[in-house]
DNA sequence: TATTTTAAGTTAAACGTTTAACTTCATGTA
DNA sequence: TACATGAAGTTAAACGTTTAACTTAAAATA
C-alpha cells in the first residue's frame, strides 16, 4: 500500500507537504495540491489509521461489547448505535462474548463471564477506543472488574443499576401502563396477566405498569388474573386455559411467544380472539404479522436505544455531556393488530 | 494510559527490556521480568495496538462488510466468523451497510451501493485489515471496485459468480433435492412447490434439486404443481389453496413465511397437515417451533458459513491456501417437525 | 590465567503519520 | 534601496511500539 512517502517522492515535494494537502490544512500551492491528489488517486492511496491515530492519540473509535449478537434484540441496537456514530465520525469496535454459543450463564459462572469481558475490554483499550457500550442484561455483574475503570461506560438494553453510570432502555412500566390502558379503553375490566418468571425484573415492572394502570382507572386489582410463565410457548398455553376460567376477556401477555400459545389454546377452544378475547404480546417479533390472528403487541424501540446510547456516551466523550446519567428510559409504543380488533369473516 | 516508557522508568530499565519482558522474548531475569509484570499489573497497562501494528506491519485482523446486520441470517454468519477468528487470533473489524435503512437497493441504485462500499472498504484498508468478507446477496456488484483489488476477498452467503473469487454459501439445489426426497420417502408423489419469484437464484436451484429429486424416483415432473409466490405469508395462504385443489399430498414452501400461510388455508379448510398434507418449510426460523403444528423445515448452516468463509479468508492471508475457489457449497440439514408427522391429538 | 561464551541488558532505528518551527524567496511597502 | 510580509515549502520531532545490533560483566572453559 502507498504511503506519503511514496507520494512525496514521485511529486517531488516533501512528506509534510503532501500530509498537508491531502488535510487540506493550506500551505500549499494550489498546482501541487492538485498534483498531489492526483497522485494518491492514481496510487489508490489510503492514509494508515494506525500511524495516524498514534500520532493523533485519539481514534474516535467506541467499543460494542454484546453478550449475544444472535439474540433477537441486539442487531437492531447495533444498528441504531452505528448510525449516530456514522453521524459524528466515529467507528465502532464490536466484541460478541458469545455467551449463549461457549454455553456461558453469568448467572451461574461469574468468573468466565468476567474472563470473558475482561479480554474484551483489554482489547478495546488496546485499540485505544474512546468508550465502551455494554450490550446485555449482566452489565451490574461488569461494573466493578477493574479493567472498565479508564474508560466512558455506558449499558444499554438493560439497567446497570448504579445512578453514575447511565443506563438505556425501554420503559418497562410505562410499556405495561399502556397496555392495560388501552385494553381497558376497549371495556375490559377483567385483564389477565401472562408474566414472566417472578425473577425478572422486566416481568415485575411491566406488572406494577398494569398494576397502576387498574389503580388509575378504579379497576380493583386480583392477584388471581396474574400468573407467571416461563416466556416459553407452552407455558402462554396452558396459563390461558387458567385465566380463562377465571373469566377475563382480556390477555396481556408479557412476550410474543407466549402469547402464541394463548392462540392456540383459544383455536382449540372454539374461542375467537378479537371478539371473544382481546390479546396483546410484548417484543414485536416477525411471528405477530404471521400468526392469524397478527397479534397486537408493544414495540421496543431498539434502533432509539442503540443511537440513544451511543449519543450519550460521544457526548461524554466529547465533554459536552449533559448530567444525563442512571436510567434513561425510552418509550415503547402498542402495535394494533387484529388480536385486539374484531375482524369480520367472510 | 500507562505505556511502556512509564513502566520502564518505575523498574529503571530500558524500554526494549520492558517489551521483552511483557513479549517473553527472553533476554530478561527471571527477577526484572517479575517486577515488569508486576509494575504492569498496577498501572493497568494494555499495548497500544496503533502503536504495535504499526510497527509490525500487521493487524491480524479481516474486515466484514454486511448490507445489513438485522436480517435473519446475518448474525448467525458473524458469529461463525468471529468463533474463528477468535480461534486464529484474528480480530475483526464490521461495516454494517445498513442498506434497508437507507433505503438503498443495490439493484436499482448501483451508484449508491458502490459508495457507500467504497467507504466501507476504504475505512477497512485504512485500518490494514488482511482481507475483507463480503456478506450479502450482492457481491458480484462489488467485486469489481478499483478499492477492493489490494486485498483478499471472499464473498459468503451469495455467490459473486467470479469462479477466481470464493464464495461461501449454501446449496440450494441439495436442499431442494433432500426436502423432495424426504417427502417421497413418505409415500408421496404429488409433491406441490411453493416457490420464491423466478427471478431469485434460491428459487430455481431448490427447485431444480425438486426436480431431480422427482427424476431419480421416477415420478414425472408436472410444472403445474410448481407456483410462484413473493416469499410472503399471503402468497403462501393462496397457493396452498391451488396447490390442494391440484390433488397434492404434501408441499414444499420454499420459506417458512410461506408456509405459515399453508397452514393457515388448511386449518381454515379443515385439512390436518400432518395426516392430510405434509408441509415443509425453508429457513428454520423461530416460527417453526411457535407455529401449530410445528413446522418441518431446511436448516441453512448458517454459523457453519460463517465459520468457513473466515478460515478460508485466513488460510489465504496466511499463505497456506488451499486451492479453494468460486463456490464452496455447505449442506443444509432437514428438521423434522410435527408438520411432516402425524401426531394423533388427544 | 587468558579466553570464550552467555545472560542480561541498552541503544537506536524504524513503522507512517502529524505538526510546530523553521527556511526560502518573490512581492509589496516605505 | 532596504526591509517587512506572506506564500509555499522543508525539517525534524513526536506518537508507542518492536527488534536488530550492540555492550557489559559474570560464568564457563581451555
Amino acid at each position: 500500500m502507498a504511503n506519503l512517502k511514496d507520494i512525496a517522492q514521485i511529486a517531488g515535494v516533501s512528506i509534510a507537504t503532501v500530509s498537508k494537502a491531502l488535510n487540506g490544512l493550506g500551505g500549499v500551492s494550489q498546482e501541487t495540491t492538485e498534483q498531489i491528489l492526483s497522485i494518491a488517486r492514481d496510487l489508490n492511496y489510503r492514509p494508515n489509521l494506525y500511524a495516524r491515530n498514534l500520532k493523533r492519540r485519539k481514534s474516535r473509535t467506541i467499543g460494542i461489547i454484546t453478550e449475544d449478537i444472535t439474540v433477537f434484540n441486539a442487531p437492531p441496537i447495533i444498528d441504531g448505535i452505528g448510525a449516530y456514530c456514522e453521524k459524528q465520525g466515529y467507528h465502532y469496535l464490536l466484541e460478541n462474548l458469545r455467551l449463549n454459543n461457549l454455553g456461558i450463564d453469568p448467572a451461574l459462572d461469574i468468573t468466565s463471564h468476567n474472563n470473558i469481558v475482561n479480554e474484551a475490554v483489554d482489547f478495546m483499550m488496546s485499540m485505544q477506543v474512546d468508550g465502551l457500550i455494554y450490550l446485555g442484561c449482566h452489565s451490574h455483574k461488569v461494573l466493578h472488574l477493574p479493567s472498565i475503570q479508564d474508560t466512558q461506560f455506558v449499558c444499554t438494553y438493560c439497567s446497570c443499576t448504579d445512578p453514575s453510570v447511565p443506563s438505556i432502555l425501554y420503559d418497562d412500566k410505562k410499556a405495561g401502563y399502556d397496555a392495560a390502558k388501552f385494553l381497558i379503553g376497549q371495556g375490559h375490566t377483567l385483564i389477565g396477566v401472562i408474566a414472566g418468571p417472578p425473577t425478572s425484573n422486566h416481568s415485575i415492572n411491566r406488572l406494577t405498569g398494569y398494576q397502576e394502570a387498574l389503580f388509575d382507572s378504579g379497576i380493583p386489582y386480583n392477584p388471581k388474573l396474574t400468573l407467571h410463565g416461563d416466556w416459553n410457548r407452552d407455558s402462554g398455553y396452558e396459563l390461558a386455559g387458567q385465566l380463562i376460567q377465571a373469566g377475563v376477556t382480556a390477555i396481556f401477555s408479557q412476550n410474543d411467544i407466549m402469547a402464541m400459545g394463548v392462540i392456540d389454546y383459544c383455536r382449540q377452544h372454539n374461542i375467537e380472539i378479537g371478539r371473544d378475547l382481546a390479546l396483546i404480546g410484548f417484543d414485536n417479533r416477525e411471528i405477530c404479522t404471521v400468526s392469524r390472528p397478527t397479534l397486537s403487541t408493544i414495540d421496543i424501540p431498539l434502533f432509539d436505544i442503540g443511537y440513544t446510547s451511543a449519543s450519550i456516551l460521544i457526548d461524554k466523550i466529547e465533554g459536552k455531556s449533559s448530567d444525563l446519567t442512571g436510567e434513561i428510559l425510552l418509550e415503547c409504543s402498542i402495535v394494533e393488530r387484529e388480536s385486539t380488533k374484531y375482524i369480520k369473516k367472510d
